[in-house]
DNA sequence: TAAGTGATCTCT
DNA sequence: GAGATCACTTAA
């Protein structure tokens, strides 16, 4: 089943955990592909440092601003887009980066391998869009979610690199 | 381990 | 307008 943008509008922390085991899905022409999600990263309200919104809106993060259940896509480090999906209530600055899908790690590998780029920044995450999440009944036991600092946050200092705002699952079952 | 790559942010 | 920075990947 799809999920609804209502999933999203929750604390970040727990969105993140609760999307691991969920479903990626892609439209490419007349095909679906279809990843389970494995890796995430939470960057929650304008206090985090590590977060883009930690200095007020602009143009690049609007989207963290906005409803939940759209996508924050920007493009780093020259080459590569970043996929988020927003959370929390409007005007609070929340967003979940997806970092990996099914055996695909890292978060330049996943939106090369599915074709995502701006054109996806500030759109709505349903079927309509092209790119949306499933729910396929996996359920992930706490035991099976592993929590680490972020990647590539060091500059935020000590505390909120040192944050475990990051989860993956630790036994990646194929389904 | 280092270089590639370019939009965006933060100063002038 | 210029310069620094960056939620990364790949090839050695």
């Amino acid at each position: 089943m799809v999920i609804k943008p209502n999933f999203f509008n929750k604390n970040t922390l727990l969105v993140a955990k609760k999307l691991l085991g969920k479903y990626l899905v892609r439209r490419l022409g007349k095909k679906e592909i279809a990843l389970m999600i494995t890796e995430v990263e939470a960057y929650d309200g304008h206090k985090d440092k590590a977060s883009h919104a930690s200095r007020g809106k602009t143009k690049r993060n609007y989207p963290m601003f906005g409803p939940a259940g759209h996508f924050y896509v920007y493009l780093t480090y020259g080459m590569h887009w970043m996929l988020n999906i927003v959370t929390g209530e409007k005007d609070y600055p929340a967003a979940i980066l997806i970092r990996g899908v099914g055996n695909l790690n890292g978060p330049g590998k996943l939106t090369k391998f599915l074709k995502i780029d701006k054109r996806f920044n500030g759109k709505k995450a349903e079927k309509k869009t092209g790119l949306w999440f499933e729910d396929r009944g996996i359920k992930i036991k706490e035991r099976d979610i592993k929590k680490a600092p972020r990647i590539g946050v060091l500059y935020a200092g000590p505390i909120w690199s040192k944050k475990h705002y990051r989860f993956l699952l630790k036994n990646i079952k194929n389904p």
